[in-house]
DNA sequence: TTGGTATTTAGAAATATTTCTAAATACTAT
DNA sequence: ATAGTATTTAGAAATATTTCTAAATACCAA
């Protein structure tokens, strides 16, 4: 938890093609910074902001590390916008 | 549109506090400012990020102006998350 | 153990963000 | 026109973020 991590993590352009390639499935760290123009340090430091909003988790594997996406996190920021929209459910007099 | 704007005003506390307040109904930029302890310059700058992403919209009356939700752009962030998330409407083989 | 591949950590540079104060603009009312 | 209130703009300082290079760690294979 912690809305303003997760905001924080999915505010950058790179995080956020990070999750879009992850949806198809998991991926180690080298594969996903094959994707980008940008040092394997960098792509690590990305994946460690993800990680500590938990939008992803990781899995060591042989000489590996895999990311997931973590679709309940990804779910908590859809109900807090949901909430912001005013949906009924959520809507409560305070 | 553009996300990468409208992810980076949510990805700050006080644009998300002034997006709740909001939630209740139109403010004027001065009756934001007074529910936070920070100068009225600042609230401004905050109100322009909020304004450019289009997840406010002002509306000048006498000597004020005031600010209001735009529910459809909150709308729009859902939606992308609901693809992250996979969704299956929005899941298309590519 | 030695060497190789995968990934992270540390430290530094460049850039961006947040906040302030002071000044400017905009509108109202007398 | 003048004075007053509401809000924004400009410029500067403090802080945070993003990126790199170089070095460190971790694990595997021979």
């Amino acid at each position: 938890m912690g809305f303003a991590e997760t905001f924080k993590a999915l505010s950058d352009p790179v995080r956020r093609d990070i999750l879009v390639l992850l949806k198809r499935g998991r991926l180690s760290a080298g594969e996903i910074g094959s994707h980008f123009d940008m040092t394997g340090a960098t792509i690590s430091y990305h994946l460690n902001i993800l990680k500590k909003a938990e939008l992803v988790f990781e899995n060591r594997e042989k000489n590996f590390i895999y990311y997931e996406l973590n679709t309940s996190v990804v779910e908590e920021v859809m109900l807090w916008l949901a909430e912001l929209k005013g949906e009924k459910e959520y809507v409560e007099d305070k």
